[in-house]
DNA sequence: AACCGCCTCAACCGCGGAGCA
DNA sequence: TTGCTCCGCGGTTGAGGCGGT
């Protein structure tokens, strides 16, 4: 039997399969020079072969057991993707694609463990699939998930918000050593449910990151680092953003934010579904309260901010730029204390800036995401312009813009970093140019005219397996084109503080903006009577600026 | 028919974890 | 503890196919 498989070797080697018709690569391997490219159905045989005799495993062994000039990766790649049984040909199914989407927002990249949930799948078929699948929802404009499932969630997360009341904020948190995560079971998770049932259970999904990805596909979020971090380091009271460079690893799946460094408990949970697994020992923090501020920080690289999101006119968003040393955002890992502006835009529509006993000068926007940053920027150079004393007075009373409690937990830790650093270490205006940029020169994305709604309609046309529930579930008008419209919408729809300071914040704006545009800016809000309402049910006025928001100086 | 752009798929690469000496 | 090897995973790339112009 054994000769079997050197005779093969034999016929192979010299009717040239193994060494005509491939690229040898220029590196050996003990001497042998390993082949490259596509396996021929010779090579097949031959690996087939030897697993038949040996078994899976000890790949680096086939090259030298069977003559196979292939290196142990490849061969194993052959087998798992291509030769091994049972494996399922053809086009994912309804069935499958809702189970992948499913998983995905549970798992994020996780493309082997989503292959072990699909018999018959692999990683790399899911994993191009996926990648595939965003690629063309995002150039379409589309929602990567389904907006039931955005909506629902934001739906979940309000009431969440509303019922809890802020009364355990994450002030609490950061008082407490033990990060709790509540508990997460997905026993329930079916694969022929139009909407995530857990998708409000997962810490990790915050529902309104989830919206911004659903919306317009967010070019503009897109091109910020992933926050798993935050949620990683909220483990340690004193390690809230200790080291991005080391906390960003690129993954931020739900279960792996648990998974790393944390209990078996959690790991095995997140292997395995259907498992329920109290994480913290204090059930009091068991409520989505507690992760108010933190529920849509670190759950964009749950899809929201999927590794495998494509970029954005060459912007490497996928992973943590910050590995990315051509990519300020790898500056921004270097600052120490850098918070990515995701999380905090996320945290500021989740949870609006109420008061809190943070100065304005100190507040930095590094935490509430860009407009906070542009606020802030805007603030501090309206601020140097007016010689405006009382502007800092006034922004230390309850209820003003800057000030927060609760909403952002980030900015209390890193109140010690952020005072020596410019906001987020370059200008929120420059963010914010390159911000729209990036998204502007996306020729498929929707205009910013185009509603939520026409938006979903086109989702129904492009994906049916959503289903177009969106127009009963939200009345809100959504600009997808712009989520900072879309932010500045939430955020101002839930109750911000815009009322409160709206003075101020026009003045700040129209410093940013310069002089040239700083009249017709206020002009405009005046004109428009921009009220709170106003700006969040029609979609912000944002879009209704007579200016590029790449002009912004 | 030629070109172009997009999509799909297979394969490679780099990294990191596990196991072991 | 360190270094090595093996293995698996996730990201990326490139070839080929397909459809539109």
């Amino acid at each position: 039997m054994v000769l079997d498989g050197y005779l093969l070797v034999i016929i192979y080697q010299t009717a040239s399969p193994l060494i005509d018709d491939g690229d040898f690569e220029a590196a050996t391997d003990g001497g042998v020079a390993l082949k490259k490219g596509p396996w021929t159905s010779a090579e097949d045989a031959i690996l087939i072969d030897y697993v038949k005799k040996h078994g899976e495993g000890n790949w680096n062994a086939v090259q030298k057991h069977s003559g196979l000039l292939r290196c142990g990766k490849s061969c194993r790649l052959r087998w798992a993707n291509h030769l091994r049984p049972n494996l399922k040909k053809g086009a994912f199914t309804q069935e499958e694609e809702q189970l992948i989407i499913e998983l995905h927002a549970k798992m994020g990249n996780k493309w082997a463990r989503m292959a072990a949930h699909l018999p018959g799948r692999t990683d790399n078929e899911i994993k191009n699939y996926w990648n595939t699948r965003i690629k063309r929802r995002q150039r379409a404009g589309l929602p990567l998930y389904p907006p039931e499932v955005c909506m629902q969630a934001l739906q979940e997360s309000h009431s969440t918000s509303a019922v809890n009341g802020g009364d355990k904020g994450p002030h609490d948190i950061l008082q407490n050593d033990n990060y709790e995560i509540p508990d997460v079971v997905f026993d329930n998770l079916k694969a022929n449910q139009n909407v995530l049932p857990y998708v409000s259970d997962l810490p990790g999904i915050s529902a309104s990151s989830m919206l911004m990805k659903d919306l317009g596909s967010s070019q503009y979020y897109s091109f910020m680092p992933p926050t798993i971090y935050c949620q990683k380091h909220l483990r340690g009271p004193t390690a809230f953003f200790p080291d991005y460079t080391g906390a960003v690893k690129g993954e931020c799946p739900l279960f792996e934010q648990f998974e790393d460094g944390t209990s078996n408990c959690s790991n095995k949970a997140a292997q395995s579904f259907g498992v329920s697994f109290p994480i913290g020992p204090d059930p009091a923090a068991k409520n989505s309260q507690s992760f108010g501020v933190f529920q849509g920080s670190h759950s964009l690289p749950n899809g929201n901010f999927s590794a495998s999101d494509p970029t954005v006119e060459g912007v490497k968003f996928e992973l943590p730029s910050f590995q990315d040393p051509e990519t300020d955002f790898g500056n921004w890992a270097t600052l120490s204390c850098s918070p990515p502006l995701l999380e905090s835009v996320d945290a500021f529509i989740q949870s609006p800036p109420p008061s809190s006993g943070l100065e304005s000068g100190s507040l930095s926007p590094l935490n509430s995401g860009l407009l906070d940053a542009v606020f802030h920027e805007a603030k501090t150079l309206s601020s140097v312009k007016n010689h405006a004393s009382d502007k800092s007075s006034n922004s230390s009373t309850p209820g003003d813009i800057t000030e927060s409690s609760d909403f952002d937990i980030c900015k209390t830790a890193r109140g010690k970093c952020a005072e020596t650093l410019s906001p987020m270490g370059r200008s929120a205006s420059s963010l914010f140019s390159e911000c729209i940029s990036a998204s502007g020169s996306s020729s498929d994305e929707p205009s910013s005219a185009e509603t939520f709604t026409e938006l979903h309609q086109k989702s129904e046309q492009a994906d049916n397996v959503f289903i177009p529930e969106i127009q009963k579930e939200a009345p809100i008008q959504l600009d997808s084109g712009h989520s900072d419209a879309l932010f500045a919408s939430n955020w101002f729809k839930q109750g911000s503080c815009y009322d409160a300071d709206q003075t101020l914040m026009t003045d700040a704006i129209a410093t940013l903006l310069g002089d040239d545009l700083s009249s017709e800016y206020k002009n405009m809000a005046a004109g428009a009577s921009i009220s709170s309402q106003e700006w969040g049910l029609d979609s912000c006025a944002w879009n209704n600026m007579p200016f590029e928001m790449s002009e912004l100086p």
